[in-house]
DNA sequence: AAATCTCCCTGTAGGC
DNA sequence: TGCCTACAGGGAGATT
C-alpha cells in the first residue's frame, strides 16, 4: 500500500526521467479507476513539456505550463519507467509516452488510484484545496493537533488518519505512531493533551521520514523491472503483529476495528 | 459541524 | 489441489 513515503520516493525516481521531456502519446488501456481517466487527456497532454514533478500528501503530480497531472497510487498502484519494448501487462492501465521514447507506466491492480487533468493552480483542485499540512512540515506540530482537536469526540487514529487534519499518514504509520508515542488509537482526540500530541507529532516525522529514507534504498527499481516496493518488509512494531508480544514489554499486542481498519496496539505500553 | 457508513476493486490467505 | 469466501485498504461522498 502506498503512503506518503512510497509517493515521495516514486516521485523522485521518476523525476529525472520526465523532467524537461515533452509528451508524445497517452495510451489509456482501462479508464476505470476511482474516477474514470478522461479521454481528453490524452489530446490535452500531447505536445506539452512537464516542467517539473511535485507531490501533495499521497497526490503525485506532474506540471505543465498549461496544467497537472494527478495521479493517486490508491492502495495497490505504482508508477514506473519503461521503453517501448516492455510490453504492457494486465493491470498497466496508462502509459505517458516521451518523445524521447521514455514512458511513464501507471500500474494499479485494483483501480483505487485515479489520474486526472488540473489547470492550474493545482492546489484549486477539489482534491487538494482542503487538505491538512504536510508531515514533514513546520506547520505540522504538536500545537496544531492539540487546537485542532479540541472538541473532537473521534479516536485519535482516526483523527491522525483524516487527511484534513495532516496529510500522508496512513493505517500503518498512524498504528506505528501512536504506538511510538504511547497512545491508545481508541483515545478520543479532545482528550488529549499538549504535551503528549507534541510527542505524536515528534512520532509520526520520525516514522515517515524514516520510511522515506528505506524506500529511497529498497524501492529503487523504477526503470524496467517489476517495480514492486519492498520497503513493507522493513520491521514494524505494532502493524500486522496482533497476538506477538510488544518489542517493548513483551505483552501481547491486541487488535481493534476502528472505522473498518485494524489497529494494533499494546495494552501495558499505550494508555 | 462532526461522526459514521458505504463503496470502488482484485490479490491473497484461510477454510474445507 | 482447487474452489469458495472473507478480508485488506485510501478516501470521497452519502448518510446519520
Amino acid at each position: 500500500m502506498p503512503e506518503l513515503p512510497e509517493v515521495e520516493t516514486s516521485r523522485r525516481g521518476i523525476d529525472p526521467y520526465l523532467c524537461g521531456k515533452t509528451v508524445l502519446a497517452t495510451r489509456v488501456r482501462q479508464p476505470q479507476l476511482r474516477w474514470p481517466v478522461s479521454s481528453q487527456i490524452i489530446e490535452t497532454l500531447a505536445g506539452q513539456t512537464i516542467t517539473h514533478t511535485g507531490r501533495r500528501g499521497k497526490y503525485l503530480l506532474l506540471y505543465t505550463q498549461q496544467g497537472c497531472v494527478i495521479i493517486h497510487l490508491g492502495m495497490s498502484g505504482s508508477v514506473r519507467i519503461v521503453d517501448s519494448h516492455q510490453a504492457a501487462g494486465k493491470h498497466d492501465h496508462v502509459d505517458i509516452e516521451m518523445s524521447d521514447g521514455v514512458i511513464l507506466r501507471y500500474h494499479d491492480p485494483r483501480r483505487f488510484g485515479c489520474l486526472l487533468w488540473s489547470e492550474l493552480p493545482v492546489e484549486q483542485h477539489g482534491l487538494l484545496a482542503s487538505l491538512g499540512p504536510e508531515p514533514l512540515a513546520d506547520d505540522f506540530t504538536g500545537a496544531y493537533l492539540h487546537k485542532r482537536s479540541r472538541g473532537r469526540k473521534v479516536p485519535i487514529k482516526s483523527f491522525v488518519m483524516d487527511s484534513h487534519v495532516v496529510v500522508g499518514v496512513g493505517n500503518i504509520y498512524a498504528n506505528e505512531a501512536l504506538f511510538m508515542a504511547g497512545i491508545r488509537p481508541q483515545t478520543m482526540a479532545g482528550a488529549v493533551s499538549a504535551k503528549r500530541y507534541t510527542r505524536l507529532v515528534q512520532c509520526i516525522k520520525q516514522v515517515i521520514s524514516h520510511a522515506i529514507t528505506v524506500g529511497g534504498t529498497t524501492l529503487r527499481d523504477f526503470v524496467g523491472g517489476d517495480g514492486k516496493p519492498g520497503y513493507f518488509q522493513q520491521s514494524l512494531l505494532v502493524y500486522g503483529r496482533a497476538g506477538q508480544p510488544c518489542k517493548q514489554c513483551g505483552t501481547e499486542l491486541k487488535e481493534i476495528r476502528q472505522s473498518q481498519r485494524s489497529s494494533v496496539f499494546c495494552p501495558l505500553c499505550q494508555d
